[in-house]
DNA sequence: CTAAGTGCAAAATGTTTGCATACTT
DNA sequence: AAGTATGCAAACATTTTGCACTTAG
């Protein structure tokens, strides 16, 4: 579980070189292995899954599992992680399944409120709310 | 996606009676199909699957997914769950996987914030925080 | 030199699906 | 009769693992 690379390698920094481009973008671990196979790098998929976990063990993205079906998505937040702001909050719509993520101040009064008032640690990288988006309100 | 099944029949029966047995108890799919398979009552588990799915649709059983690898978890909730439906919030603990119900005025202006902001009508009934409890907290 | 990382292919896991059959309405 | 559900086995998708080989420290 707790299995973490130690060794700056190859393959790990053009990795890493590759999330920082897109910061706060949601991409599976296929979604990697993809596109270094496109980019002519051959990184095999073990190493971008055993990477990927190591990276967010140590904070650098964030993965989050919307539903148990469809991969999970990472993203790049950077050594700066701890510094608020950087975790999104992810409405799904039940109807048209679209995903909505949200990099919103005001969402962690949510947080805050359940934290204080309720006594409950939540934590957003596991937390969805479910409901209907704009469209499908119709 | 919304495959609703319709009938009433000797598999579904015996599911939900099953299930009302354990109300707010966390089961796999697997731990039913287990379940069945000691008690001699031979239902697929693909029907498993199927009335399950269909069960959460229908707001009966909730189903959680804590982590991406492990099963879903599916939980006993009854017909009468729409009634706090409005005012009832579920809080997960991720480590004991204790559920927190609140009554908590104060929280329904999440669904406040996410419609007016976000232009997204968040259904209570299915949205879970997950995180930490007050004891799990330590 | 040793511990750690890589890559392949194979396994594991949990869930879904195709299809012929059986049951509900 | 028409529509739906069932059960099996096979298919699926994602992720993990075993192992021989390579690389970093």
């Amino acid at each position: 579980m707790n299995t973490r690379l130690k060794y700056k390698t190859k393959q790990r920094d053009i990795l890493l070189k590759y999330l920082e481009t897109v910061p706060g973008v949601h991409i599976t671990a296929n979604d990697v292995c993809e596109y270094f196979k496109q980019q002519g790098a051959n990184i095999g998929q073990s190493t971008i899954y055993r990477q990927l976990e190591s990276l967010v063990d140590e904070g650098i993205i964030n993965k989050y599992i919307i539903d148990g079906n469809s991969p999970a998505c990472f993203e790049y937040v950077g050594e700066n992680s701890h510094i608020c702001g950087n975790v999104c909050f992810h409405c799904k719509c039940e109807k048209c399944g679209k995903l909505i993520h949200l990099h919103c101040d005001e969402m962690e009064e949510i947080q805050s409120h359940l934290f204080k008032a309720h006594q409950f640690k939540m934590d957003p990288l596991r937390t969805v709310f479910y409901g209907l988006c704009e469209e499908c309100m119709q």
